[in-house]
RNA sequence: GCGCUGAUGGUCUAGUGGCUAUGACUGGGGCCUUCCAAGCCCUAAACCCGGGUUCGAAUCCCGGUCGGCGCACCA
């Protein structure tokens, strides 16, 4: 059994995930996760909330997750993302049916899938790897396709990411942010690709969890201001050229900036704040790196993009979150669509005067004469020359005709005006997690076995542990009385209430003896294991034991709530609990 | 989607054309038990689905589903 093996295994059987539909057979490409998998991954949620939302102030959003067809028009979805798939009759290779064609047709990725087969046909083209039969063309998309309402209902894709949710609310983001870059916001929710074979478990799902931020920020100032918090820090960068050496170099992001590995600062701030995101839910340091997109993998509209990558035990390098710089694209596209100038207005620092030519023609002269043609030649009185305009008879072009106008029907000088600012179009940074491999890499990382002895001439023994960090562990706290007995039982749940009380998931467990309730929790990565035994009677203290140490101290029961809490939130470590045993 | 390969209680697993389908662990109930999977008793729980061959299929054949690996795909 390799470590994805075992983690999987633990996984199910202890309700962390489990194959979807499994009562009537499963399908591949989705998953649910169990009572303590689900628990597990609001809490990965909830420190990203607090890392993006409150800390950076990316408001969360919620847009549907179906979207109506313009919305991935723009986005280049729909054409872009959709194929033409033609696959050999006898060896089953797959081809792009217009890369078949391409020599033989000049305007080979218009044609449509019939047209297609006709030119494969007249031109008798077989599969390029066995010489077999090619089958029909088919439209390969990885979008669920639906359709909205009744009947020939509008047609709707489920998305394929939630950033558009975010793009296509751009100007009433904009707005609620008081017009002022940077601003951004942030979704956590489902999305959905249609994918060929899915494979990996977690890796590569059909439905899966993404969180996302979208920055908008000024294209001309890709600064950031609180860089300093992150410019000495140390992170692993395998850079385009580093990739080409085979060799993960370790710099600060402040020297990365410096000698142009990271584009600029904005970028290099927030693979930084990756980086401290993934180790906080407890990513193993030297198991994570980012990599640069190389020049011919980056998507047409960024100029920078940098994955993060976690080292797992089965597959290797996998890539959990994707920092792009997607430049003014998503926001042009939807414009452009949408027929909505998104921008924002700039204003400069100080206003600048600017001297420009002006052009003022006088309609109530143009009118009469021109009738309802006069805004035809106003525009073409506004688009000529200073000597144009000083001749004496001024010719035009109105409708496809030369006209002859006096020059008195126009006004024209030098102005100064004013300018006080500009209608921007910001860029846009994007950090984009794929919460469930992040799920996977957290439990994979966690996971530990190791060699214990038990009790005293029994032999060593194996101890499945999962080292989760105490604010990612789905049960905070165990509460076990030493043994099954009434007068046991009744503190123990006395300290569950004030524990529930205290807002901190407990796990109640009186069945069996004390070891085994132990690993069964040392399995799930319960940090924290209170024991309620005779003594407790006398003094009305308890024993807390280290998940990780297995050390145990005694404790009063009185504010024993308090304690545990900051020990999972707060500072607190777990010697000052108590009284070492 | 193609090729190879596999599928037996919750988990891991034995097994074979023919008895009531093996075992361990886990789970539940109980006895016992004063801190790391102890012991004893009881108990629950499985041959992936559909066809075919056969007197008889969990076993052989075909198809499907799911998993693994390789290829392709991964905007």
């Amino acid at each position: 059994m390799d470590k994805y093996e075992q983690v999987i295994e633990l996984a199910k059987r202890r309700g962390f995930l489990w194959n979807s539909f499994e009562l009537y057979g499963g399908t591949a490409g989705f998953y649910d996760y169990g009572p303590l998998g689900s628990t597990l991954k609001r809490r990965i949620e909830q420190i990203w909330r607090e890392a993006y939302v409150i800390r950076e102030g990316f408001m969360e959003i919620e847009s549907p997750t179906i979207g109506i067809e313009d919305v991935f028009v723009a986005s280049g979805h729909v054409g872009g993302f959709s194929d033409p798939l033609c696959e050999c009759k006898d060896c089953g290779e797959a081809f792009r049916a217009d890369h078949l064609v391409d020599k033989i047709v000049a305007v080979a990725d218009a044609l449509s899938d019939k047209e297609l087969d006709n030119v494969i046909t007249e031109n008798n083209i077989k599969c390029p790897e066995c010489q077999g039969e090619l089958g029909k063309t088919y439209e390969f998309n990885l979008m669920f396709r639906t359709n909205i309402g009744p009947g020939n209902g509008r047609t709707g894709y489920m998305r394929p990411e939630t950033a558009q949710g975010m793009f296509v609310n751009f100007l009433r983001l904009a707005r609620f942010y008081r017009e002022k870059l940077p601003f951004g916001a942030t979704q956590i929710g489902k999305s959905y690709r249609n994918e060929i074979s899915p494979r990996q478990g977690v890796i590569r799902l059909r439905e899966f969890t993404q969180a996302e931020a979208e920055i908008f920020i000024d294209p001309n100032d890709k600064k950031h201001p609180e860089f300093s918090r992150f410019a000495d820090k140390e992170v692993s960068l395998y850079s385009d050229d580093a990739q080409e050496r085979e060799k993960v170099e370790k710099m600060t992001l402040g020297e990365a900036v410096e000698n142009g590995t990271i584009a600029h600062e904005f970028l290099a701030y927030h693979i930084g704040l990756t980086d401290h995101f993934l180790q906080r839910i407890g990513i193993t340091a030297d198991k994570m790196r980012f990599r640069q997109h190389k020049k011919d993998e980056m998507a047409h509209y960024a100029i920078d993009c940098w994955d993060a990558e976690i080292e797992t035990d089965r597959f290797g390098w996998v890539e959990v979150v994707g920092i792009a710089d997607r430049t003014d694209y998503d926001l042009k596209a939807h414009a452009a669509i949408s027929n909505t100038e998104l921008s924002i207005y700039r204003e400069y620092s100080e206003p600048r005067m600017v001297t420009q030519f002006v052009v003022k023609p006088d309609m109530g002269k143009l009118g009469p004469l021109f009738k309802s043609k006069a805004k035809d030649a106003a525009n073409a009185l506004k688009s000529l020359s200073r000597e144009e305009l000083e001749q004496e008879n001024i010719t035009i072009m109105v409708d496809g005709e030369a006209m002859t106008v006096p020059r008195d029907v126009v006004k024209f000088a030098e102005e100064t005006v004013k300018i006080s600012g500009e209608n921007i179009i910001p860029h846009v940074i994007e950090p984009s997690y794929g919460i469930d491999r992040i799920f996977y890499a957290t439990m994979e990382h966690a996971f530990e076995e190791e060699m214990v002895s038990g009790k005293e001439d029994s032999e060593e023994e194996k101890r499945i542990v999962m080292k989760l960090e105490k604010e990612v562990a789905p049960v905070q706290v165990a509460i076990l009385p030493l043994l099954t007995r009434e007068e046991l039982i009744i503190p123990a749940k006395e300290i569950e209430k004030q524990m529930k009380d205290r807002g901190i998931l407990v796990s109640y467990d009186d069945s069996g003896t004390i070891g085994r309730r132990y690993r069964r929790n040392d399995e799930i990565g319960t940090p924290y294991s209170i024991t309620i035994d005779y003594d407790t009677l006398e003094d009305n203290t308890v024993t807390i034991r280290d998940r990780d140490s297995m050390k145990q101290v005694r404790t009063p029961v009185e504010g024993i709530a308090d304690i545990v809490y900051e020990m999972i939130y707060g500072n607190r470590k777990f010697e000052s609990a108590g009284q070492a045993l």
